[in-house]
DNA sequence: GAGTGGTCTAGACCACAGA
DNA sequence: CTGTGGTCTAGACCACTCG
């Protein structure tokens, strides 16, 4: 029998610690990109035991506040603002060709002092089932071109061995008789982006539809993006329509806790 | 629609037992609104212990598939396809001054054998920060007309009494010059929604703004939609410009698990 | 090798629901 | 009153990181 403690928390104990930790990140007691005190620390400090402080430290780093490291430690998030990844209509009209979203998004970024690094791939495969089934029946069963980027987010001034923040994962997916034999297969996108070349090979899309949900990550996913299974990504999927039939399919996953989304559109005549 | 989940692990207990809550879900063994074994005894019958069990079920709750009620038990969520959302240009078009988004999540509810119940209210107060910015400097500190529908979904042969799942928190923020002293103050919106009746009193909005973010719910919003603190939400801020001037802001809180969102537009020329 | 987070276990107490 | 989920505790073992 322990010795009667006072525990005047109306709430539970884990949501009690886990609010200090927000409150000591958001007033700069725990500055960003550093690492908090050990769990066993923490626990002595705040009267309690390292499993409730666990327990608090998962649910703030399910806010997009914290990742931890194994063996290493927790550390608090170096992005705490959401970043706004703007789409629709409007926004098409402005860039032309281009991809205005990525346009868009690379503004936000120099406007919070970040710089966004691209990694392209590309690669040959069968696309995953609900892209091929957007893709349309006749591909259902093919392999298409896989143009995939990893974006990070770094601060401008940082070295550039340091990788930054990963903050996107998008996938494109283009129909083989699109996109075979053409510079979207061995290059990089570009500052165009595939949008661009896709209109060079006279597929310019005319329509989108871009569906949203949230769900768990992958375990790939979140081995990339640095979450866990507590967090939560933002699932996109852009449809993209040229001459009647679909000429290209790009999924983008995001860390829902770092990103806000924007559609704008008029309500037309 | 087939989404990726979380791969049955090998590495962790809570994530095997987790996996065989989704199997059992998936497979009928849980069938949906029945209520799942206690934790003692699953934890006896999967031979772990009470505290993983608990972990696991949070983990499967936080996915939208299960629901707890303290003292009572651990619920197979009865609502476990997502809901599909429309918005945007071309949904907007085909509905003329009608509100587009929710003709077409009817629609969907229905094909889903479900109806949706819609309890809406109406009051006068100072909108919360965020709307007030945007409803423009005037407004900020004034208080305004906030027309607030709690959204249920029911099976469509449940009982009057059934209220059904709670699915959706929409709250429109008017400012009182131009919603005060008319149809809007005093009745529910009907069936062509705020909207129509903002185009009655000439103030048919021309454009739209929607922003999209994930967070975790307010106490009084878990309260409401049933669900937890692991859980998140979708946060929708639709703000509707008509006259050079921001007439309306919406902002819809939906369980994040529970919804998927879809936007459309063309190129344009 | 020492320190860290991740997890599992077993037991306890509580608040709540329902017969 | 009994059964339920929610939580806290204390201790243990593991895998990982880093000096």
């Amino acid at each position: 029998m322990t010795e009667a403690r006072p525990r005047p928390s109306a709430t539970s104990e884990f949501r009690r610690v886990a609010q200090l930790l927000r409150d000591g990140i958001g007033d700069g007691t725990y500055p960003r990109g550093e690492r908090l005190p050990a769990a066993t620390v923490l626990a002595d400090d705040l009267g309690t035991n390292r499993g409730t402080v666990e327990r608090a430290v998962r649910t703030v780093a399910a806010e997009g506040l914290l990742t931890t490291r194994k063996g290493s430690g927790a550390f608090v998030s170096r992005i705490l603002e959401r970043i706004t990844r703007r789409s629709g209509a409007l926004l098409d009209k402005q860039s032309g060709e281009a991809d205005g979203t990525r346009e868009a998004v690379d503004a936000e970024l120099r406007a919070m002092g970040l710089v966004a690094r691209r990694f392209p791939s590309v690669r040959t495969e069968r696309p995953p089932q609900d892209v091929a089934l957007l893709l349309g029946p006749k591909q259902s069963a093919k392999k298409v071109l896989a143009s995939e980027t990893r974006v990070y987010a770094a601060a401008a001034e940082a070295p550039p061995a340091d990788p930054g923040t990963p903050v996107e994962l998008i996938c494109t997916y283009l129909p083989l008789d699109v996109a075979g034999g053409t510079a979207l297969e061995h290059h990089d996108p570009g500052p165009m982006g595939v949008r661009g070349r896709l209109a060079e090979l006279g597929h310019r899309p005319s329509e989108f539809v871009e569906t949203v949900l949230v769900r768990a990550p992958s375990d790939e996913e979140a081995e990339f993006l640095g979450i866990d299974v507590d967090n939560r990504v933002i699932h996109l999927t852009q449809t993209a329509w040229a001459g009647g039939r679909v000429v290209a399919v790009t999924v983008t996953v995001l860390p829902a806790s770092l990103w806000s989304l924007s559609y704008q559109w008029t309500a037309g005549a």
